[in-house]
DNA sequence: CTCATATCCGACGGTTTTGGTCGGAATTGC
DNA sequence: GCAATTCCGACCAAAACCGTCGGATATGAG
């Protein structure tokens, strides 16, 4: 019934970014230094989030993470399945919608719940964006909520 | 992002218990046996099961577990925190409402999105009982519709 | 060119959790 | 007394988790 640090590490360091976002890249050691995280960790986690292509770097010096996209248009199921993997409180209950893995007789209705269960958390997660975790007082740059949600491919 | 086999374990055996309710005590070997779960393991589940008042146990020969109430009043929120405690997403968001734990610096809202989380769980679980996950046609015992929700005391 | 700053990447290690076993004591019906 | 059970603590192996370290590579600035 948890998340790993893993999902909260890697949320707080995606709530950084959104906040700096439309200041061109931030390096981890800022990062990590103004939440409190080891930056050797983070470079672990960022990995995963840029493999799936939520973040982009810049190697090298002035280098650094940005989010790919606007912060409004990141929903935290995103973010989450990028850092943990499929959403699915039991194995049995994966994505699949024909599932059988549940072979006993027929009185096994437990799938069934867990399924209930993976569907309100992804629920909750993708009613929320990135923006959601940043209030607009702390946000670096004043030009970013202009930004219109027209994601120029 | 999951629950511990604690949790997939122990709401099995509290699916048999509740699909033999009403015939006394059932043995634990009994029950690992038709699951096809380790006994030596249920024992050591069935223990947090009991401290919780979900089922009560009868020692001795003939002995065994049974529900302490009808499977239609357990809800299964009650079932998963007794075997794997509060549920809470992150530690950060147990079900204190003036947290406070997060002290960063302000912009910090990542707490509210875990319980957000922890809310849904909660709802999804709370919304299920234990006879939602025994289909009526493999209970034991044909008189156990007939007990009315009436909790005695 | 050199240097400082970064990402990038694989290997490693320690601690904790998990999943489970074992042996035996206590209890009780027959 | 005997067999069936719960009860309980000790123990254990494997995996996951959290994090470190060292170094290779890339790049902008002076």
């Amino acid at each position: 019934m948890s998340f790993s640090t893993k999902g909260e590490y890697g949320v707080r360091l995606m709530a950084q970014l959104a906040r700096r976002f439309g200041d061109g890249p931030a390096s981890l050691t800022d990062v990590a230094e103004e939440e409190g995280l080891p930056r050797a960790y983070l470079e672990q986690l960022v990995i995963s989030l840029r493999d799936a292509d939520l973040v982009q770097s810049t190697r090298g010096a002035h280098g650094g993470y940005e989010l790919t996209r606007a912060p409004e248009t990141i929903v935290m199921g995103e973010v989450l399945r990028a850092l943990e993997g499929p959403i699915a409180p039991m194995i049995c209950a994966s994505d699949d919608p024909n599932h059988m893995a549940c072979s006993r007789s027929g009185h096994c209705m437990v799938n069934f719940m867990w399924v209930r269960v993976r569907d309100a958390i992804a629920g909750a997660l993708d009613s929320m964006t990135l923006a959601d975790l940043v209030p607009p007082a702390v946000r670096m740059h004043p030009d970013f909520p202009a930004t219109p949600v027209t994601i120029a491919d």
